[in-house]
RNA sequence: GGUCUCAUCGUCUAACGGUUAGGACACCAGGUUUUCAUCCUGGCAAUCCGGGUUCGAUUCCCGGUGAGAUCACCA
């Protein structure tokens, strides 16, 4: 194992959408090529924002798309826990009394309002607002009530970004900003550069956002002896106007929404990653491990992407379809096919009694070229149970509307006959006799399988009909043929 | 407003000075004895603007313009 330490630390404020998710992915992907350690911390240090469940909900985010920690909270476990930032305070509290002792921190003493003062004076002057110029000349001693600044020493960096490149700041942008809150809890911008250390994190992999005050951070790391880790900032997702940050407003959806509907954790992958990163290749459709083989925090855009719903649904379609069927079934059905939790991704009728695994599996077989999501198999139904007659889908069609109803029931009584005569039932027998019966009836193709294909699954689509017929055995297309005849 | 960043088809992107500016999604048309999907073929469609540098700029430089991020006791 490398020494590749990389790490995704959200903070528990509700769920889980595709930019947070990706940030994840992106640091899986780098410390799994690495052969490194990919670790997740809960950054909880603000209770006003902490919403419960949030944490159990990212970890269920992050297994479903087999992002799995190799060190976390809780049961991934791991020599540097606790994993949780609440669980933290006697280092945090460690490190900033040692901060004040070498002179870089202070109690901050003013109130909200005089501080809120400040503020609007340097905003009438048009001037940057900075704390530093208000530094007081002998702070109150800290007691853990107040909130304590860290002493900047404002000066220019150049500092290099695996997806940036090389940034500068001037020292116009340092300042003395608090790093532990009179509630007792410190500020990200303190806790993660502790924790980052102490858990000797490598590879800090977040979202642009930070990179406005990474100069901070360097002047912090200074201050505190650390030394600095590869930097890399990754571009936000966009919404779908591409006017801002993808966010739960704009109809970023939970990431486990995307599984109820049907989406396979490997398009998901693959989507994510190759929004706003490619390898220079034309390849479109990665599995996993060859995401891990190409991906580069040099190839990522420096720029956000717009979040494209049809690509991830195209990507779906391309991935299904290279599952085995196995695979497939096992994503669509039940655990163990056990029904007392539901169906899985079938129609409740696809568990009837008398329908056996091997039956939806050929149905599987005929469905997968057509699902582009799971739950597009809940169209299937008429291969489980009788479907209901729809009139309109007769009428509406071209062909057969020129038809009397007396001429269609002519045509299916004739598919009835020779139907019923086929001794062997399979495909090609299938596609034979209908085959004759074009030529012995002198109807089009458009008009004798469009009207079998309706009257036997009444639905507006479905597969090709002798696959069709096949499937649903003899008895229940004779069967079929029969009820509508009568009914029409 | 200050600071930083970015800028190629509608969208995601390729092209590290020389290409008919390539691919994919979406869309349109045709094909695979019905439909929908798959698959195949074809089509539509882009270098933000203005200056330089150069024999030659999508590419390098400068200036505009536009967009994004950030300026919290949130992360």
């Amino acid at each position: 194992m490398s020494d590749i330490r990389t790490r995704f630390a959200p903070s528990p404020t509700g769920y889980m959408h595709v930019g947070g998710i990706r940030t994840a992915l992106f640091a899986w992907l780098i410390a799994k090529k690495a052969g490194g350690t990919f670790v997740l911390r809960i950054e909880d240090t603000d209770k006003a924002r902490e919403v419960d469940g949030s944490a159990a909900h990212i970890i269920e985010c992050l297994t479903w798309l087999n992002i799995i920690p190799d060190e976390g909270p809780g049961a991934f476990g791991g020599e540097y826990a606790p994993y949780f930032q609440s669980e933290r305070l006697p280092s945090y509290k460690e490190w900033a009394q040692k901060l004040i002792d070498d002179g870089r921190a202070y109690a901050d003493p003013y109130s909200a309002d005089e501080l809120q003062a400040f503020r609007e004076l340097a905003q009438k002057e048009k001037r940057p607002f900075l704390f530093r110029h208000h530094r007081p000349e002998t702070p109150p001693v800290w007691d853990g009530t107040q909130a304590l600044r860290f002493k900047s020493e404002p000066k220019a960096y150049t500092w290099h970004d695996d997806v940036m490149g090389d940034l500068p700041s001037g020292p116009e942008v340092i300042d003395d900003f608090i790093i532990m809150k009179s509630d007792g809890y410190p500020t990200y911008n303190f806790a993660h550069i502790i924790d980052d250390s102490e858990m000797k994190i490598t590879h800090v992999i977040r979202g642009q956002e930070f990179l406005a005050s990474t100069p901070n951070f360097l002047n912090l790391y200074e201050a505190l002896g650390f030394t600095f880790p590869t930097f890399a900032s990754v571009p936000p997702i966009m919404n779908e106007q591409g006017n801002k940050k993808l966010s739960k407003r704009d109809g970023a959806k939970d990431i486990l929404a995307y599984r109820e509907e049907g989406y396979l954790p490997e398009a998901m992958r693959n989507f994510l990653a190759s929004l706003g990163w490619n390898d220079g290749t034309e390849q479109e459709v990665f599995s996993t491990e060859e995401l891990i083989g190409s991906f580069s925090l040099d190839r990522v855009q420096k720029s956000g992407a717009r979040f494209d719903e049809n690509r991830l649904l195209w990507l779906n379609g391309a991935h299904i379809r290279s599952l085995s069927l196995e695979s497939l079934y096992s994503y669509v059905s039940p655990v163990d096919d056990d029904v007392s939790r539901g169906t899985g991704f079938w129609p409740a009728s696809a568990y009837n009694e008398d329908i056996t695994v091997g039956y939806r599996t050929n149905v599987l077989a005929l469905a997968q070229d057509r699902l582009k999501l799971f739950d597009d198999l809940r169209q299937f139904g008429y291969f489980f149970a009788e479907p209901a007659r729809n009139e309109a889908l007769l009428t509406d069609n071209k062909q057969l509307r020129k038809l009397t109803s007396d001429e269609q029931n002519d045509l299916l009584a004739k598919a009835h006959t020779s139907l019923e005569s086929l001794e062997t039932w399979n495909t090609e027998s299938i596609q034979n006799s209908l085959n004759d019966l074009l030529t012995s009836t002198g109807q089009k193709p458009g008009i004798l399988f469009s009207l079998i294909r309706i009257v036997v699954t009444w639905a507006p689509f479905s597969p090709a009909l002798p696959e069709t017929l096949e499937i649903l055995g003899k008895e229940t297309v004779l069967r079929r043929l029969d009820i509508a005849t009568k009914a029409a």
